[in-house]
DNA sequence: AACTGTATTAAACACTTGTTTAATCACAAT
DNA sequence: ATTGTGATTAAACAAGTGTTTAATACAGTT
């Protein structure tokens, strides 16, 4: 499978026939012959491209006695794994990030295979160390404020690569460096909203008038 | 200026000359003879899209007695309002949204005009949160926590309504309910760093053997 | 050896792409 | 009225696009 990388490196439109089949040594009519068109070549080459990235990154294993701050820690290094690779940026990556930018068809299948579950487990997690049910937007957001900070690594790369000096980004930017400061701001975040969650929900929703 | 919309919704390769002429009601030929080629009728697009998405949401104007918690507030909101439009988007995020997950040349001016003394401004900020001075490497790594949380809701926010609720999304994402979320879930870790930070350095660092 | 179904190929097809050309137009200055 | 200059146009251009076709090659079966 040539096109992935190809795919992944120049998007969709951008991305001719003519490329894949010459870098895979073969004549230009075979991708019409074995998958249709173009646009189902791409399909099979998203899904591929998810499987690989959860074989090649598999979740780490919790048993009952794991406790939740540091699931929270596992949880943030799987993300940064998975979709955050440091040196050599796969292919797959980059290809399953256009995805999430410019969803096409083959996002809500995305969304529902892979996505919303890896969510729910992040919910369950802050849950556990939140230690009482946050109303739903209220959890919902503060996923998605964790997911958000790694995905930033991933999306703003190259731009904070042009912003910070680039002997520091390599030092400093590592995958456990990043994991730790996420893990810890994000627990500062969730402590805060433990303490706070109360009161700001009354204050939040006055009788509106 | 018809070419932003068509440039910001498809993308620099996808967007055909004759689309724009035929929008703008010119003839084809008309912006090779104004711009020269395409591409240079694109990077104009760009500058002159930052310049509109800075006078349509200017900065707030602080004093000295403004008190950094509420310029952090006042922050987010002006990120999310600059470049998270929330009902209709404006193409104008859309395209600078583009240049930063996929930089071309002109991303590097718009780093150095606009991007950096932005992100500077977010650094005094937390800096005089904390009280005292940060490592800048820690202290940047919260900078791109906060922007981060605010970028997520503009690049995923295609998938993020594919993950909730219509409703929801509608009812419990509107700007101000945002900027309250992430200004208190930053002001957390914030304030976790505060406590954690020069412990957190002194185990982080042990002399490496 | 003849047949069959599949795999592979070069060539052609129909269409779109960005750009260029050369002619025409508008209109102010002479 | 004529000239000159820049704007605008339809047409052409050359290169590239995804896809189709029809011919060929190659197995395995009868």
């Amino acid at each position: 499978m040539e096109a992935g990388p190809i795919f992944a490196g120049k998007g969709f439109r951008a991305t001719t026939v003519r490329e894949i089949c010459e870098q895979a040594n073969v004549n230009v009519a075979s991708i019409n012959y074995y998958f249709g068109d173009k646009r189902q070549l791409y399909h099979q080459t998203v899904v591929l491209a998810r499987e690989m990235r959860v074989e090649q990154v598999p979740e780490p294993n919790w048993d009952a006695s794991t406790d939740p701050e540091q699931k929270l820690l596992d949880f943030i290094t799987l993300i940064l794994r998975r979709l955050v690779a440091m040196q050599t940026e796969p292919w797959q990556v980059r290809l399953l990030m256009r995805e999430i930018l410019e969803p096409t068809e083959t996002c809500k299948h995305l969304v529902e295979e892979y996505f919303r579950p890896f969510f729910n487990t992040l919910c369950g997690i802050i849950d556990d160390i939140v230690g009482h049910r946050l109303p739903e937007p209220t959890r919902n957001k503060i996923g998605f404020s964790i997911i958000g900070q790694c995905l930033y690594y991933r999306f703003s790369a190259d731009m904070t690569r042009l912003m910070i000096e680039q002997q520091d980004y390599v030092d400093q930017y590592d995958l456990d460096n990043l994991a730790q400061h996420i893990y810890l701001f994000s627990l500062g975040g969730l402590k805060h909203y433990q303490t706070l969650d109360e009161r700001v929900l009354k204050d939040a929703r006055p009788a509106d008038h």
